[in-house]
DNA sequence: GCCTATCCGAAAATAATTTTCAAATAAGCT
DNA sequence: AGCTTATTTGAAAATTATTTTCGGATAGGC
């Protein structure tokens, strides 16, 4: 189904005045789902009749179907405060199990409302383009960066991760132009990970971000910053959903890349997957 | 916000044989949120006096409120097949970003919905009565492996990954009562996973699996089994949905055994806090 | 300046919801 | 049992919400 907004995108061309008064008032308000014809015709200082137009035009079939249609998305990822969705140590697993997914739901929204499409776009050209890519990081992230470095591996085999810091040092040490280093740091004030950073920037690699604060010491020296938003708390459990989140938004980078070579792309994707194969019985 | 079902629950005695039939209906119909208050009656032979009572019981306002509740609850993880959900290479990357996001949610509900909570109530008693815990995987399975072991050796030290086939034989042909092994394989099928895997039984640890099938040939060996079902079908992203889904279960144990362990346990993960922020600026 | 197409809202028509009230039934009490 | 009271239910009325109809206004083209 389409969203709200993919069919706003749809119809830009021809929303008149009046209508775009209407989607102005959905999109400021709250509860728009909420709203009586009659209230949101009154905000938008409009008629009725006209916002009977406008979600016909939208393709919804009566005006109930838009409202449900807004409660929907608006909860697509659920807007429980995280407060509600804490892990008690009282809980039964289950809970935790259905609380650290609700979390992640939670995460994924404010991550992608943050999210800078362009820059990603740019990061998969530039790894496509690449002469090598490194994926760096210490700790969770070290095998987040490894975890990366496998997958983007089956495109081509131009990806690798460095995890100890002293090699970190010395591939940076040799990196040029045409480089292209993936950092990555929840916290984004690992010194290691900033320190090989400056090197290989200095040495004309191209260096992309991903960390989880936009005010971070790693998050100045990015050229490509990927802000993958935790909770705003310092919860125990934000790490390890931000590794998720992290995780997440490489195998887009990934799917993306992957679409993008498309065919050339799909042939090395198999080769790989026989020569895996091949360790099973 | 309380959720439909929980007031329902929270009502339940009081409920009138009337108000029972209607909420039947609310729960059978595909998308009860579309219905008309007089087609809802209708469809549970009731009046539409009695379908206001009974929204009110449960607290909502307005039957509009009802509706909106209901169509947000039926997103939480959301319905869409998985189908719908399928990554198209034309989509763009925040559509990409936010397809396996679903993909995520999906396999979550459909793990959870298998989940054995005692078996894995079990693999915590297991974990904090062991003598070594090894987290054996290979390939992607292998980061998993890593990344768990990271994380649970900040509950005390007695954990480790082990990626290389060769090191798993060794450290399994030196086990004994008391080991715990946890085996990860998306497939189920890797051979050294599952070679390594008999030496550490027939020496007497107890084997924890992680896999996605229930019918594959780890899942057979398993002292205790944990399924992470991911979609059904073979596509690509499979994969990568169901390593975030063995990440989600292992940080559910892990969440868990640091609930357990209480105080005690919440000390040693200070400890290891400590001595990672040392390494920050 | 005139024609036409598009846009918009007033008012009427229809549909949905809530309220009122009284009948029916069940539950308790003597 | 017989009476009283409380609870449950729906018919009908009242209120609100949605949708349709229709005609006036505005703008662009010729």
């Amino acid at each position: 189904m389409k969203s709200f907004k993919h069919r706003i995108q749809e119809n830009k061309k021809s929303l008149t005045n009046t209508e775009n008064k209407i989607i102005h008032q959905l999109e400021i308000h709250k509860k728009p789902f909420l709203l009586s014809m009659n209230e949101l015709a009154g905000l938008s200082q409009v008629s009725e009749p006209s916002v009977v137009r406008l979600y016909r035009k939208l393709g919804y079939n009566s005006y109930q179907e838009l409202k449900v249609a807004l409660a929907q998305e608006q909860t697509e990822y659920p807007q429980e405060s995280p407060a509600l969705v804490d892990i008690l140590s009282e809980d039964d697993i289950g809970t935790m199990f259905e609380k650290i997914g609700k979390q992640y739901l939670h995460a994924m929204k404010l991550t992608k409302a943050k999210m800078n499409e362009d820059k990603m776009e740019e990061a998969v050209d530039r790894f496509i383009s690449a002469n090598q890519i490194y994926f760096i990081g210490q700790g969770l992230s070290g095998t987040v960066a490894e975890d990366c470095a496998h997958k983007f591996m089956r495109l081509g085999g131009k990806s690798i991760a460095v995890k100890d810091p002293h090699y970190q040092a010395i591939y940076a040490s040799h990196m040029s132009e045409g480089d292209v280093v993936i950092a990555i740091s929840h916290s984004g004030e690992t010194i290691d990970t900033i320190h090989v950073s400056e090197i290989a920037k200095n040495n004309g690699a191209f260096l992309i971000v991903i960390t989880s604060n936009e005010n971070v010491s790693l998050a100045g020296m990015a050229d490509c910053l990927l802000l993958t938003q935790a909770n705003e708390t310092n919860r125990q459990s934000d790490a390890m959903v931000s590794r998720l989140i992290q995780l997440t938004m490489m195998d887009t980078l990934y799917t993306k890349m992957a679409a993008v070579l498309g065919e050339e792309g799909t042939k090395q994707i198999n080769l790989s997957r026989l020569a895996v194969t091949r360790m099973k019985k």
